[in-house]
Parts: structure tokens; C-alpha cells; sequence
DNA sequence: CTACTATATGGACCGTTGGTCAAGTTGTCT
DNA sequence: AGACAACTTGACCAACGGTCCATATAGTAG
């Protein structure tokens, strides 16, 4: 498995431009608004240069996924506690749920269109949840969980905390600037699950 | 507002040939892969004639998913406790949540067609969540929680719980026959939620 | 039975959009 | 400079939800 050839220059400042488009567009219209041909427009480009670089459009949504979650990908691998590793995993998992609740509500557009872009993929349906993000944090949570209550099906419970992002009426939620509100019903929830650590109120 | 005239005998036949038409496909194919044209197809109507009656795809979906709730519906307006009125608000959340799951298990299908359908509706994109089983459930379990727990963010934690089967990963356990794993996640995060009213395990 | 009308029907047609591809262009390496 | 792979492009395709209206039919009044 050797180096693999790097990205050539005028493709790399394509996808930059074809990004920061897409970032743009989706922060002016609705979801389900934005085509493909649109992006490849407003970034310069031709239709099939977006899909060069990004097989698809849940693709291209996903790659801007990725973007926007990394920085919360590396604290909780490797930054300060509470939500990076050393504080005990109720909190770790408390911190993490308003870290995501903040960012999802900065996204709330981006969430929609890639589950749009899923829902009427026409090719590979693929292995849905190939999602890298939510796997990460949805591992993150699990183990979490596991550790605080061995008792509980970990995995599940996770599930149904992180997919709450994916609910129409919670993401009307973050929409509407609710986000406090989100977070708050989490914080309970999740409270409430990992025993008797801190009150409810 | 007088009696509206009642709708024809062929009308009426050709709607249930549909409604049964679409139940079979959803049985038998992925429900991205069922388009109208094949449920007009099997009820051996024209592809218009689903439209006259359904509306949109979305409303054919909504149809079958009124059928499929009613008993539901009806057992928790007006049934025998626990489901029906009657039992404390404790047990009434818990069986109602086993219902769900229940029927949620033998209708994955269904719920996932009916999200793929307003996910790429073309026409009016209406308000969201027009949906009268998801309304009258998240009222039912909405009012129960705040009779249980005043101090909880009712209408939310009702979204988080039904919700769920709207989660993907989640519905890929329906899919695989592990409702039960589900109920036994719900009942417990209700548990925990609903206080120390029976325990845990 | 006949005439009449509101209702229902069907399928050609339309617009949109994700995705494909073959031919041409350009960066990069030696 | 020359060679080659990587890249770009936009016309094109297929699929599908939804519309429309000429035609057919159930129900009903006389």
C-alpha cells in the first residue's frame, strides 16, 4: 500500500469551490431546492466535475458533513475533558450531547439535504448509515454508555439518542432557534438513564 | 354543511383494489422500488385513478397507514386499560409503547415508503407532519408523560420516544424481527424517565 | 327504458433531476 | 518538449410524480 497519487491542483480547487458552494447555496435555500446542477453553477463547474469528485449527491453532502464535524470528531478523541477522554463517562456523554445539539442546530439544512439526498438516490442504494459521522459518534456514545450502565443495551439507547437529530419535529426544532430546548430534553433523558449520578433538576 | 354525496360503487371498488394492490408490492419490494404506476398496474386501474383518489404518493402511503393504526387508535381512545383509559399514566405510556412497536414491526415497510414519499414529493410540499396517526399518537403519549412527570418537557420527550421509528438504524432492527429489543429500549428509557415507579430490570 | 349529469377513468404527456459517458483538455513528471 | 494520466464537460438518458381532458359509466329522475 504505497502513497497514492495526490490530487491533482485544478481538482483540488475545484472541490474547494464546488464545497464552498454547496455551503453557501444550502444556507440560502431549502434542501430540497438545491440541485446538483446548481452547485456545479455557482462554483464554477461543470455538472459532471461534481460528480467526479463525489459520486453522488449524498456524496457531496456527506464530504460537507464531514467538514463541519470534524472539529468535534477530534475533541472527543483527543481534547480536554469533559467531552475528550479522562472525566467520567456521564459526563463525557452530558458534554457530547450538547456539543452535538450545538453543532447539529448550526446545520439543521445540512442534515435535511443529506437524508433527502439518501432518500432519492437513484444508483447504489448502498449500505445505508455509511455515514461516517454519525458512526463515530455513534460508537462514541455507545462505548460511553456501556461503561456507565452495563445493564442497559448500549448500542440502542444510542441510537435513539443520537437519531433524535434525525426527527422532522426536532429538526423544526433547531430550526426555530429551539436548540436550548433540545438540549435540555437530552440532558434529562440522558440523566434520567445513567442513574441517580446528578438530579434531574 | 349538509351530507356530502357519497362516493360511487366503481370508485369506491377501485380504491380498495388499490389500497390492497399497494400492500402487496410494499410486502413483496423495497418501497423505493414501488412506484405508482406499478400499484395501478396490480389494481389493474390506470395510473390517474390513483391520483383522483390517493392525491399524491404521499397520500395513498397515509391511507394505508390510517387502515393499519385504527385498531391501534381506537384501542387507546376507548379500549380496556392498560392501553385504554383507566390505568395510571405509568402503564398506559408503557403499553402503549409495546403497541407501537408492535405494529410498527409488521409495518416497517409502510412507515419507510410513506417517508421516501414526502421526501421527494413534487407538489405542494405542505406542512410536514400533516400526518394524523403520528399527531394522535404523539398527543396520547404528550398528554400521558405530563400527567407523569409535570416537571418534563412533555410534547419533546413524545417526539424522542415516537420518533424513533423514523430512525433508520432503528428500523433495520424492526426489519430484522428484533422488535423486541426496541420495546425492552423504550420501556426502559420510559422507566427511567417516568421515576421510580417499578424498577428497571 | 331513456335521458341526463355528476363522477370516475386512463394513459399520453410534461418537467425535473440524479446520474452517465465519450471526447476533448490540462496538469505533472521525466 | 513529450507522454500519460487525471480531469472536465455538457449533451444525453431513464425514471417517476403529477397533470389533463376526452371518454365512459353509475346513479337518478321522469
Amino acid at each position: 500500500m504505497g502513497e497514492q497519487r495526490r490530487e491533482r491542483a485544478d481538482a483540488a480547487r475545484n472541490r474547494r469551490a464546488i464545497l464552498e458552494a454547496a455551503e453557501e447555496l444550502l444556507r440560502l435555500h431549502r434542501p430540497d431546492e438545491v440541485s446538483i446542477e446548481q452547485v456545479a453553477a455557482a462554483a464554477g463547474v461543470g455538472k459532471g466535475t461534481v460528480f467526479h469528485r463525489f459520486g453522488s449527491r449524498a456524496g457531496l453532502m456527506l464530504a460537507l458533513m464531514e467538514e463541519r464535524a470534524q472539529e468535534l470528531s477530534e475533541a472527543i478523541a483527543a481534547g480536554p475533558p469533559p467531552l475528550g477522554p479522562g472525566a467520567p463517562p456521564h459526563e463525557r456523554i452530558l458534554a457530547f450531547l450538547d456539543a452535538m445539539v450545538a453543532l447539529a442546530s448550526r446545520n439543521v439544512g445540512l442534515i435535511t439535504a443529506h437524508e433527502h439526498a439518501v432518500a432519492t438516490q437513484r444508483s447504489a442504494a448502498g449500505p445505508r448509515e455509511a455515514n461516517p459521522v454519525y458512526r463515530r459518534w455513534h460508537a462514541h456514545v455507545s462505548e460511553l454508555i456501556a461503561r456507565a450502565r452495563p445493564d442497559l443495551d448500549a448500542t440502542l439507547v444510542a441510537h435513539l439518542l443520537i437519531g433524535s437529530l434525525h426527527n422532522e419535529p426536532v429538526a423544526r426544532l433547531l430550526l426555530d432557534g429551539e436548540s436550548e430546548r433540545l438540549a435540555a430534553g437530552l440532558r434529562s433523558l440522558a440523566t434520567s438513564l445513567l442513574g441517580p449520578g446528578s438530579a434531574p433538576m
